[in-house]
DNA sequence: GCGATCAGCT
DNA sequence: CACAGCTGATCGC
């Protein structure tokens, strides 16, 4: 192992000679901490493809402990700092800080920077080296000496599996989740109050599906031909079961011609399928946006409630969304007869038994080109029931992100008095719309269910703490990020929640779920829940995260992301080869080409390099950002490979404890503050110089100079200089924010959907700008 | 007083 | 803008 200064030492000799050498990586799954070509690097960093390293050899290694093949050069001699996608480093200031140049912009051909480490004016050198109470960093932390404030102990783990000890790559490697594809149909397409419509978002999937189409498709399935997607003749327009032309046709006509052939070709499915009458058994079909409510009304006029058609109308409760309701909407809407209440109550729960024994095929296809969509309810019309033939159709792009421009109500939706939330308003209208959906997730009881946390075909729920609701007692929590467990507090009665090991003991220590309600899944096996089979595998976002595979009797399976960053090894998961994936609900939050960020291990690695520039100057304290969860292979690794241990929260160690590393990882943890000058603070304490110099200030007599690290995807967002390592300083206070991301890149996102090649996708989130005008016009002509 | 929720903020 | 939070105010029990 290389002395703990040995970059220090290195930093002073200047031979290329004496570079080190690097062993040649043997196999593919060996290479992952190469430091990739430009070509490579957005792509997997276990590509066989990666360029053998020329020039730029790094000294120093990430994931030391996985690779004892490398030699960790202890020699010393010019250091090259390769940085790749465009992390150029500039260490020619004389402030003793290792600045970074913000002009190279990432993605560049010229990637190999070649610095020299010895341009470095140690100008700090010989400073005093002073220590400081050591509570004082913690008081500053939060006051208490905890992190988030979390009291709670942990009662300490052995659980295995997931986020950096179990790599994701063995694991997934390892999977041995053996799929079925099944036959029948499944009511998918549910229209979320969280459209996916901007312009920009439609060009990225127009695109995005360009892409996939370009590519050579995986024997066809899932996917059409470019031209089915998008005709190449807009004008033509034919129906996408039958094939006849129906341009001619209104879209309401259309719908019902497309629809007809739906039943039809349900019919003959029928006659081999084991699956009930599906029109039967989720109601009836229905035909266009203006007679939505006449099944509705028809099911009412039968149980013998017609005096109430005029409230189900005034209220807007299409077939779909009468599934979901419950006594205490009916009486809201008006229902206040207890009688009537109990009559629709109990109909609903047979409906609902048949429903969850099969869905239905309603989808019909509006044609593209004329700016209108139809109900776009359902997936099923890609072709026949048996999800393997499909027959080429004009797929649209709003087909694809279901979610994305139809009027439809959410078929999880309720009508109460707030059914107005999460509609389409003209853009004008709609400039407030983030808070506005931010407002409505809040008040989730009474608000929408959005669709991205419905699993079509199952009666399950993921991340909807928010939207507790009776008609469910099956939910899923990928992972413990407030966001996603918002709703979630210790009076939860709604039945199991299903998550990792991790994420499990997270919730029972955080916030006081008994274990009673926790059950916890296995990563890469299959389990059955309610009659669905359930499978997860690591997301490679937070400690614990996970993606969930469900596949339910109906055969249509649905893949839930959570958060995810995709990495080639998911890949490998066998269950991309051979189960058809469905709907595929996506985590979207960087769904947009300009957040094409690094991997993390360069990212990693330019933090690694940062701080050894600086290391001569024993008065300089690091900051790195993290969540309560998430960020920790950053800090980690640096410690790593620096072998230096960083400092954390006592409470931040409890969660440690929590997140199954090994004790060769926790080693490189300590919870004092003397111990380090290498420090893990809260996200947000690097967010304001103001924190930042509050901080400078109680430690004015031991550090003399502050670097930050503020991990974040949002680094190379709109209307920042895409340069990674974006620096900003003020006074002896430096900030960096890199684009450390764990959640899918632009690419990486193509990548996956490409590999998953889904029927549908949707969206779970919406974080783009205000809605296009041309979305408007699909929501507001139907 | 406490938990749950929400607005405002970063 | 907003990853994923924090802080303080309010409300009901």
């Amino acid at each position: 192992m290389p002395p703990v200064n040995a970059a220090v030492h290195r930093r002073h000799q200047s031979s290329a000679s004496q570079l080190p050498q690097f062993h040649t990586p043997t196999n593919a799954g060996d290479d992952d901490d190469l430091l990739p070509s430009t070509q490579t690097v957005l792509s997997s960093r276990f590509s066989t493809s990666q360029k053998p390293l020329t020039t730029s050899d790094l000294s120093l290694h990430i994931r030391a402990s996985k690779r004892p093949k490398r030699s960790t050069p202890t020699t010393t001699g010019q250091v090259n700092i390769h940085c790749d996608v465009g992390f150029k480093p500039n260490f020619d200031r004389h402030d003793g800080a290792a600045a970074l140049d913000d002009g190279e912009v990432f993605g560049s051909s010229e990637m190999d920077l070649g610095c020299s480490l010895d341009l470095i004016q140690p100008s700090m050198v010989g400073c005093s080296y002073e220590t400081h109470d050591a509570n004082s960093v913690e008081e500053i932390f939060d006051g208490d000496g905890d992190f988030y404030g979390g009291t709670d102990e942990c009662k300490g783990s052995k659980v295995k599996g997931g986020y950096l000890l179990n790599s994701i790559e063995s694991r997934l490697m390892n999977s041995r989740v053996d799929c079925d594809v099944g036959v029948g149909g499944s009511g998918v397409d549910k229209e979320s109050s969280d459209d996916f419509e901007s312009d920009k978002e439609l060009d990225l999937l127009l695109n995005l599906h360009s892409q996939l189409d370009e590519e050579d498709r995986i024997s066809g399935v899932g996917f059409g031909t470019e031209e089915s997607y998008f005709p190449v003749d807009e004008d033509l327009i034919q129906c996408p079961l039958c094939g006849v032309d129906i341009s001619d046709l209104s879209d309401e006509q259309r719908l019902v011609h497309t629809n007809d052939c739906i039943d039809k070709e349900d019919a003959q499915a029928q006659t081999t399928a084991h699956t009930p009458d599906k029109k039967q058994a989720s109601g009836p079909q229905q035909y266009a946006d203006n007679s939505r409510f006449s099944t509705v009304l028809k099911w009412l006029h039968d149980l013998g409630l017609s005096k109430y058609e005029d409230i189900f109308v005034r209220e807007e409760i299409d077939w779909e969304t009468l599934q979901w309701l419950t006594d205490e909407d009916l009486n809201n809407v008006g229902i206040t007869a207890l009688g009537p209440r109990r009559k629709i109550t109990r109909a609903l729960s047979e409906l609902r038994k048949e429903s969850s024994a099969v869905e239905t095929c309603t989808n019909t296809h509006a044609p593209s080109g004329t700016g209108k969509h139809s109900n776009n309810g359902s997936d099923g019309c890609e072709g026949s029931t048996n999800g393997t033939n499909r027959t080429p159709t004009n797929k649209l792009i709003t087909d694809y992100f279901p979610g994305f421009a139809t009027n439809k109500k959410n078929a999880c939706s309720i009508s109460t008095g707030q059914r107005d939330v999460g509609k389409k308003l003209p853009d004008s209208l709609n400039k407030d719309k983030s808070k506005t959906a931010k407002r409505n997730v809040r008040n989730g009881k009474l608000g929408t269910v959005p669709v991205w946390s419905c699993i079509p075909g199952t009666p399950f729920r993921v991340d909807a703490f928010q939207h507790l609701r009776g008609d469910c007692s099956h939910w899923f929590l990928t992972h413990f990020h407030m966001d996603h467990y918002q709703g979630l507090t210790k009076s939860f009665r709604h039945g199991m929640i299903y998550c990792s090991p991790i994420t499990a003991k997270l919730v029972n220590m955080k916030l006081g779920i008994p274990w009673e309600r926790l059950q916890v899944l296995p990563l890469n096996q299959k389990v059955n829940i309610a009659g669905t089979d359930v499978t997860c595998f690591d997301a490679n976002h937070c400690p614990g995260s996970i993606i969930i595979l469900f596949e339910p009797p109906s055969g249509k399976a649905v893949l839930h992301t959570g958060d995810f960053r995709y990495c080639e090894q998911m890949g490998s998961l066998s269950v991309f080869q051979t189960c058809r994936i469905h709907t595929l609900i996506l985590d979207t939050t960087y769904c947009d080409p300009q957040y094409d960020f690094p991997k993390q291990e360069t990212v990693i690695q330019f933090v690694i390099d940062a701080i050894q520039a600086e290391t001569f100057n024993p008065k300089t304290l690091f900051l790195i950002g993290c969540y309560t969860i998430g960020k920790e292979r950053l800090f980690l690794e640096v410690a790593r490979v620096l072998r230096k241990k960083v400092y954390v929260s006592s409470a931040k160690l409890r969660i440690l404890k929590c997140l199954g590393f090994s004790a060769e990882d926790m080693q490189w943890f300590t919870v004092n503050e003397r111990e380090s000058h290498i420090h893990v603070v809260p996200l947000w304490t690097l967010a304001s110089f103001k924190r930042l110099k509050h901080l400078s200030n109680q430690y004015a007599s031991r550090f003399s100079l502050i670097v930050a690290f503020s991990p974040t995807g949002w680094a190379l967002s709109k209307g920042k200089k895409k340069s990674p390592g974006r620096r900003s300083q003020q006074g002896t206070i430096i900030r960096y924010e890199v684009p450390y991301s764990e959640h899918s890149s632009f690419s990486e996102l193509k990548d996956f959907v490409k590999l998953v090649s889904p029927v549908n996708i949707i969206p779970s989130v919406n974080n783009h700008g205000p809605d296009s005008a041309r979305a408007m016009i699909s929501l507001l002509s139907s």
